[in-house]
DNA sequence: TATTTTTAGTGTATGTATTACACTATGTCA
DNA sequence: TGACATAGTGTAATACATACACTAAAAATA
């Protein structure tokens, strides 16, 4: 090669985008910039991956010390590396998604220093940098995984209703399910276990609680079984 | 924050996971390394991301060089951040795989400097870093994406008969597929375009040939159509 | 030129899954 | 005790998936 090749020792960040259920509507949590650029907008949480930290250490990092989240559920969605998406100077970033039951996140949020808001997805205000691009990219994934895989129950309390689950998927696919037909086929799965409670949540009738019965899932899993829908 | 964290400005690489059909089988494109570290093992051919380079542009420029392929269809899969990974330095990689047919490439392979082969994705070799890893999980998503994707036809030349169809499904699924059943699906989908050519392979019934009509396919996408199977 | 070889090409019946659809049950509150 | 609100339940019609075996067309060879 005739000349020096400028390689990117890129500046790498991770972001993430976390959704929560909240008061029937699907939300995700960002944060106000305390700094340049982009000062004063929202932004999703993230930050810069240190030298001796896996991409998923530093996504869980980030997040705990911005949001105050733990133990989420998390996974790489995709690496946007647009030459100009930081106008300072190049940053890659490994953006991560992740889904929190809100019931366990609702106490830390207000200890946090950082401001955090949860906003509905479909009203959010103008992100920083690519970031609308991410979230967008987050939703199309988290649409078409909820279809395939339980990852569902990961934005519901551990003791949910049927009619809760139904109504989390009506929002995260943004269409209307028949309650009979619904209700046959996960309880088809026989992934739901019925509970000795039930939801009392006054002026009508109590509902059956159930959890999901992640082990057995596993199990089923390995001999080829697969959730659909 | 009481002491300065190191930021990884880490080494950026992209590697490619390079599939193609073969004699009936599904093979990928190793390159044999030159230099330290792993000297002589075969790696998936990469290199380092420019500076002025977005990632997917960089993935196409390795690929170009290292292999003389261009034009392909091309995928971010996944980027790969443990800290050891290579033992220089930290270096993430970001992986992508692409969908090539074999019929464009066989002459253009000849010509490159690099050592290249194919091998068969059941029988690779040892490969440098983590590239096994890479491999591995390139060939789950292909078998995953191409159940709802028609991403299979890249790797067919563009005339092709059914009984091409497929095997080459059989190879990427690993599964026996029955062939009427197979037909009446994916003619139903009205995406194959008959041509007024057999194809005559000797010694026996020639079949005919299709075409597959991706505007058709774009038009219909955007309809909320499905490719399933 | 008849026979063999090899792959192409075709339809139907059965079972399984999906859809559409409406009423009764059980609790709280006024 | 009646009104209200949500929970909970079954069936019939249709579409989709599966299993399955023979005939058709060309080339090669006897």
């Amino acid at each position: 090669m005739p000349h020096t090749y400028q390689y990117a020792r890129a500046a790498l960040t991770v972001d993430g985008v976390v959704f929560g259920l909240d008061a029937g509507e699907l939300k995700i949590l960002l944060i106000q910039r305390a700094l340049e650029p982009f000062k004063g907008k929202w932004a999703l949480p993230g930050g810069f991956v240190h030298v001796e930290e896996t991409l998923d250490a530093a996504a869980r990092r980030e997040l705990a010390e911005e949001t105050g989240l733990a133990d989420v559920f998390l996974e790489q969605l995709y690496t946007f590396g647009a030459v100009k998406r930081d106008p300072r100077e190049r940053v890659v970033s490994v953006a991560y998604y992740a889904l929190v039951k809100l019931s366990d996140h609702a106490a830390k949020a207000a200890t946090d220093a950082a401001k955090a808001e949860w906003f509905p997805v479909s009203r959010l205000p103008q992100l920083a940098f690519d970031h609308a691009d991410i979230v967008a990219l987050a939703l199309t994934r988290l649409q078409g995984k909820v279809r395939y895989q339980p990852i569902g129950f990961e934005l519901l309390p551990p003791k949910f209703t049927l009619s809760d689950l139904q109504h989390l998927y009506e929002v995260i696919l943004g269409t209307e399910l028949d309650k009979r037909n619904f209700r046959k086929k996960v309880l088809g799965f026989g992934l739901l276990v019925p509970l000795n409670e039930t939801q009392m949540s006054g002026r009508h009738r109590p509902a059956q609680l159930f959890r999901f019965d992640a082990d057995k899932y596993e199990k089923l899993k390995k001999r080829g079984f697969n959730f659909e829908l």
